[in-house]
DNA sequence: TTGCACTTTCGCAACATTGCGAATAGACTG
DNA sequence: CAGTCTATTCGCAATGTTGCGAAAGTGCAA
């Protein structure tokens, strides 16, 4: 599947500069940050919502409350997709995944 | 370790037999397999909407074809949300994750 | 046909997350 | 106070994802 290879060319630069060279690489972090902690206080609250304590939530999908307590840390910054979905699964729901594009101060 | 709170174990023991008594662990995968199919091809959309090939979008976010080429695929189970989160600030977008509730039939 | 760009698959080392128990701290009750 | 339940932290083994190169497959055009 050849497509242009001329124009894409420039795309990469302008990308490549917007996001790496004018950041040093740790601006990035600040925002997944709050978005570690949004999960991590989500799940809290879903849990909490359905009356679960950490131990019996981690019954539900088959691990311990160290775990849970891991997960609704607000530092912890390795939230992955699959326990999300576990997660979501015991409390009858399901994750959303959406890419929104984002307006850099326009 | 004696643990026997009265009112909550009930909803640990109905929501447990909700998603893991009466099906075969098999039909959650079910969903999980549409959803990873439809995350591959929104990571292929998003990236020829930005005219980048495979090879681009991986230097962009530091790593190579192949890893992109992995991720597109319909078949692939292991997506993380860092690496999500990679593609899409290349993108210009972000991550949006959401619980949503399940309806079963209303 | 050849050449070229792009995509896909394979294998393995490196890294990250999970699984799990044990110990500790906090809150609440009798 | 002791007793119980809950939450938190630590450490390490097991599992899973990423990183990376190389090779082969695909489509298009000269």
């Amino acid at each position: 599947m050849a497509q242009r290879p001329k124009p894409a060319i420039d795309a990469v630069e302008i990308l490549h500069r917007r996001f790496y060279e004018g950041k040093p690489t740790r601006l990035k972090s600040l925002e997944q940050t709050r978005a570690n902690e949004e999960i991590a206080r989500t799940i809290c609250e879903l849990r909490t919502a359905a009356s679960l304590t950490q131990s019996q939530l981690a019954r539900l999908i088959g691990t311990t409350a160290s775990v849970i307590c891991r997960l609704e840390d607000a530092d912890y910054e390795g939230h992955s997709l699959a326990m999300l979905r576990r997660i979501a699964g015991a409390l009858n729901q399901r994750v959303e995944i959406r890419f929104v594009p984002i307006r850099r101060s326009a």
